[in-house]
DNA sequence: TTCCAGGCGTATC
DNA sequence: GATACGCATGGA
């Protein structure tokens, strides 16, 4: 990674970045396309508009604070994703997974805006999860803390068309904003006891669980078994992912992910 | 009309 | 602990 200032933006030079790999594949819900290789989003209440492809991009108005502080951060740009597919390359499938969409990376989330997130995502569907999101933000001028949707109610969450899923985001704002369940604890705790604390909140299983410790708290030993990571293990995996890659699997399965959904998602 | 969407809670065995 | 089933909503 490298980059420069140029007036009101920064000009970024990363070779392993593609903006449709990682803005555009359900791993954040907040972005959309508003050009070719065009984006604007949110990383809680930071704006941005990035575009670029190719290895280079331009952050628009952005200040070197804010690059240093919050996008350097959220786009892991301090890790080096070609030595992570060099040691993926040591197994065919993955190997392909990681030639099939060089440009992803994992997005490093705040915890709260992931868990939101995902619990939305539950048998969801990701236009749908955006719309519901957007219309939570818009609702309250940013992201809302887990203090305000503590005081909401399945009922005034209605405005949202969340469906089932309204009554577990309160469960979620109450327990974090009490800390019933703590956020901050549990990214630090041993993977199987920050699983099991987030599974405290209803509405949090497995899945979701996984979800938010992967791209929520960073623990990349998380490793989210969705519908479509289901199909992957039981067509190539039979006998479980190898070893080698456990403390990095979860970034393996962004590539595995990518790879069945577009590849495996057209061909039906 | 029916089915499905990056699952989960609950009931039942 | 494993396995069915319902669930809000909206698009295909």
């Amino acid at each position: 990674m490298r980059y420069e200032i140029s007036g009101k933006d920064i000009i970024l030079y990363e070779d392993d970045l593609e903006l449709d790999d990682v803005l555009d594949t359900g791993q954040a819900f907040r972005w959309n396309k508003v050009g070719e290789n065009a984006y604007f989003g949110y990383c809680l209440d930071h704006p941005l508009e990035i575009s670029g492809t190719n290895g280079r991009f331009i952050l628009k108005n952005t200040t070197e604070d804010d690059f240093l502080n919050v996008w350097v951060g959220y786009f892991d740009l301090g890790t080096d994703y070609s030595a992570l597919r060099t040691l993926y390359s040591n197994d065919p499938v993955l190997c392909s997974a990681c030639g099939f969409s060089r440009g992803i990376r994992l997005l490093r989330q705040d915890s709260w805006e992931a868990l939101v997130s995902f619990i939305f995502s539950s048998n969801n569907n990701i236009k749908r999860i955006k719309g519901i999101i957007a219309r939570l933000a818009e609702h309250y001028g940013h992201f809302p803390t887990a203090s305000e949707l503590s005081a909401e109610t399945a009922e005034s969450l209605g405005y949202l068309r969340a469906g089932f899923r309204a009554k577990y985001i309160v469960d979620a704002a109450q327990k974090v904003a009490s800390k019933e369940v703590d956020l901050k604890k549990a990214a630090s705790l041993p993977y199987d006891e920050a699983r099991a604390e987030l599974m405290k909140i209803k509405g949090v299983g497995p899945k979701v669980a996984d979800c938010v410790l992967l791209s929520g708290m960073y623990r990349t030993e998380a490793f989210p078994l969705d519908v479509w990571m289901k199909r992957v293990m039981e067509e190539y995996y039979k006998d479980g992912l190898p070893q080698e890659f456990y403390e990095t699997r979860g970034i393996a399965q962004l590539y595995l992910f990518n790879y069945i959904r577009k590849y495996k998602g057209e061909e039906k």
